[in-house]
DNA sequence: CGGGACAAGTGACCTACGTCACATAAATCA
DNA sequence: TGATTTATGTGACGTAGGTCACTTGTCCCG
């Protein structure tokens, strides 16, 4: 599946746009690869875009004050990444997105978005309803992050997401997930 | 300012909507009331109603099996609540919520929210960006829980909010910080 | 007014997790 | 290929926060 078909059948479950309300809506994306390692939004830039991931893994995380990093998201195929306060706010970015898997990614101006919300319904109503999504999912997490010790959300993230065990290192799951890797490697390894 | 001058304003804050398209979406609101201690929504319920806070405050949780509190939100006036995973998804309701101060609310069906954005172009676009927020701020919320300590958070959740000190009882708050009552009291008498 | 529920403080003790230090092992690149 | 990162495991030890038990204070409401 390439990357136009890919973004279609992402759409179509959330809404119904017609073949040309989905090409004009496809030809404002920007058709970018990145490498393994590769920075894609590092904080203290402007931000503009967000991303529709095709291929590949990236991962949104923030750094503290002592450098410690915490990973907000790893997105995988048909999920979307940005530093959304700052995309929305049009302030400076807080969060970073790299590329931990060669990826190939759709990307999306703000302003475009707007235009396009702006002209086309249903792109609005996707864009409504795939927000719900993330605010759901989000709070989702929260709880999860609140109630379930450590060794459960390793295995409910792996459940989800085999593939991350062979592509992404333990200090990254690690980050994720808000433990130190030596608590995670301890998991498994008493 | 009454409930609907208030629901106007915020509105205004997110885009515009003409007068006649205001009383249209406010016409759909019931004006509700509850009094402290009412349940509001229970885990198991349909949901069919999301509740825009005039005055008062309620708060919506999550209860695990050990029947451990988990406060998600404490909604305050011009907050948005309700059990968005079951009223998007049309699911029994997993998280709770009741009332901790006598309250007037809105409240809005799902099926004339979405009759609404399908009719007031920017009845749409307000909801649209109403979530961005929420999710930005659900977004934070975790990172702040992953990254800052007990005292830290307590002290933010009190400068935002700081009626909360003197209408919710610290073992609510502990439940927001996701803390026991008694770590929550030695911050303070150590 | 008096009793029962709720709110809050506190001591004793336990446990999960963090930190630091070191040892390998695997991957990457010049 | 050989050298330098990067990833992972593991021991020793410290600390934040949880749990349980008990006490005291406060607020309703019949």
């Amino acid at each position: 599946m390439d990357a136009k078909e890919t973004l279609q059948a992402h759409v179509a479950k959330l809404t119904t746009l017609t073949d040309e309300n989905f090409d004009d809506f496809f030809s404002h994306f920007q058709h970018l690869s990145f490498k393994k390692g590769q920075a894609i939004i590092t904080a203290g830039d402007k931000v503009n875009c967000e991303y529709f991931v095709i291929s590949g893994c990236l991962k949104s995380f923030y750094v503290n004050d002592d450098l410690k990093m915490f990973i907000l998201q790893f997105a995988m195929p048909t999920w979307w990444a940005s530093d959304y306060k700052a995309l929305y706010s049009e302030s400076p970015a807080t969060i970073n997105i790299d590329c931990i898997a060669d990826a190939q990614v759709l990307c999306l101006t703000n302003e475009d978005r707007e235009q396009l919300c702006e002209n086309i319904k249903n792109v609005e109503r996707f864009f409504r309803l795939r927000t719900n999504k993330g605010y759901v999912a989000a709070q989702n997490r929260l709880l999860s992050v609140m109630n379930n010790n450590v060794k459960y959300r390793y295995e409910e993230l792996l459940k989800q997401y085999p593939e991350l065990y062979n592509i992404v290192p333990k200090n990254l799951i690690a980050a994720y997930l808000g433990v130190s890797r030596e608590t995670l490697s301890r998991l498994y390894n008493p």
